[in-house]
DNA sequence: TTAATGCACTAACGTTCGTTAGTAAAAATA
DNA sequence: TATTTTTACTAACGAACGTTAGTGCATTAA
C-alpha cells in the first residue's frame, strides 16, 4: 500500500505543476522509480487516480467543516469555517489545488457527483451568510457572491505558501480571516 | 484578418473550457470550421496562439490601470483599481480565464517575461495598500497576502458571470469591492 | 493581364499517449 | 512448505498528438 500511497502524492504533485492533461503516466512513472505498466498494478486508469485525489479531499473538507462546534453567532461560525478550510488547504497544499483546479477533467459518472458535492458545500457558506445578514451580522450583500469571493480568495493561499514558503499558515489564515471578515479599509466604503 | 480573430476567439474558448493542453489542435479547427493544417497559415504553432492570448490580456489590464487618474486617498485609488480589473475580466471573461491558468503552458523566454509583468502589475497593488497602510486608511495586514487575496477573489467573477449569466457586471463588481474593502461582517473581527 | 500573395486543402511524418498482454519474482497466506 | 496474491517487468497495441510538405484556387498588387 506504500506504492499506491507514493503514486497518489507524486500525481497529486504533478497535476498541480503541469496540470492533469499535461501529465503523462510515463512521467509519473518516472518521477514514481517505476515503469508505466506498473502504475496500473494500483490504479486502473489515469482518471482513477485524479477521482482518488479529488473525492478524497472533497471528504476532508466536508469532514472539516462536519466537527465544527454548532455556535450561535454567524460572524464566529464564518470564521471557524473560513479558517477549517485553510487548514485543509494548508495541509495538503497540492492536492486541494488539484481538487479545485483538475476536477473538470473528472468523466461522468464521477463528474456530476463531484461537482454535486461542491455544491453542496459552497450551501453550507452561503445559509452562514444568510443567517449572518438576517441577524444584522452582516452587511446587506449578495450570498453567493460573498462564498464565491470568499472560496476563490482562499486559493491565494497556495500562491503564498507554496512557492518560497516564506509566510506561516497562521500569518496567512488571520490575514485572509481579516480581509474577509472586516475588509482591507477601515474607512466607510460606499 | 478575420479567420485569425475567429481561431484565437476559439481557443479562447476551449482552452478554458479544457485547458490547453487537453484541446488539440484538431479540436480547435473542427470549431473554426477549416482543416487542422489550415490554422498554420495564422498561428505558427500552438503555443503562438497562448502566448497571444496571454499577452493580449496581460497588456488589456496594464493599459485599464494606467488609463485610472491618479487619486491621493489609497482606499479610492484601491477601489478604482479593483473596479479596473474586474471590469477588464467581465470583458474578456474566457481570455482572462487562460490568463490566470494557463499560462503555464508557456514556453521560455515568454514565460519569464510573463511572469514580470504579473509581479509588476501585483507590485502596483501592492504599493496602494502599503501607502493606505502607512497614511492609517488600512489595517495593518500583510500587503502581499492583501493583494494575493484580493486578486484571487476576482477569480470568482468567473463563475458568477460566466455559467448562467444570472448576475450583472455591476452588482457583482458592487459586491466584491464591499467584501474586500469593508469585509463582510459588521461587528469588529479579531 | 500577369505576378504575387493568402488561405484552404490532402496526405503524411515521427512522436507520444493511455493502456493491455504476458511473464516472472517476491511477498503474503495457508 | 505449498499456494495464492501482489507487484514489478518487457513489449507492444492502436489512437491521437503537433506539425510539415506540397498543391491549387482565389484574391490582391503590379
Amino acid at each position: 500500500m506504500k506504492r499506491k500511497l507514493q503514486i497518489n502524492l507524486a500525481a497529486q504533485s504533478m497535476f498541480n505543476d503541469r496540470g492533469y492533461s499535461a501529465t503523462s503516466m510515463r512521467d509519473l512513472a518516472k518521477v514514481v522509480g517505476i515503469e508505466p505498466a506498473s502504475l496500473y498494478n494500483h490504479y486502473s486508469s489515469k482518471e482513477h487516480i485524479l477521482n482518488a485525489i479529488c473525492f478524497d479531499m472533497a471528504e476532508q473538507f466536508f469532514e472539516a467543516l462536519n466537527d465544527l462546534p454548532k455556535i450561535e453567532s454567524p460572524s464566529e461560525e464564518l470564521e471557524n469555517s473560513i479558517r477549517s478550510h485553510i487548514d485543509v488547504i494548508t495541509k495538503n497544499i497540492d492536492a486541494s489545488r488539484v481538487f479545485f483546479l483538475e476536477w473538470k477533467h473528472l468523466n461522468e459518472p464521477s463528474l456530476s457527483e463531484f461537482k454535486q458535492m461542491r455544491k453542496s458545500y459552497e450551501a453550507k457558506f452561503v445559509s452562514i451568510i444568510k443567517r449572518g445578514i438576517k441577524l444584522n451580522e452582516f452587511h446587506h450583500i449578495d450570498p453567493k457572491v460573498a462564498v464565491f469571493t470568499l472560496l476563490s480568495s482562499l486559493n491565494a493561499i497556495y500562491d503564498l505558501y507554496k512557492p518560497g514558503r516564506k509566510f506561516k499558515t497562521e500569518v496567512i489564515a488571520d490575514n485572509i480571516c481579516h480581509i474577509l471578515l472586516s475588509g482591507i479599509s477601515k474607512i466607510k466604503n460606499k
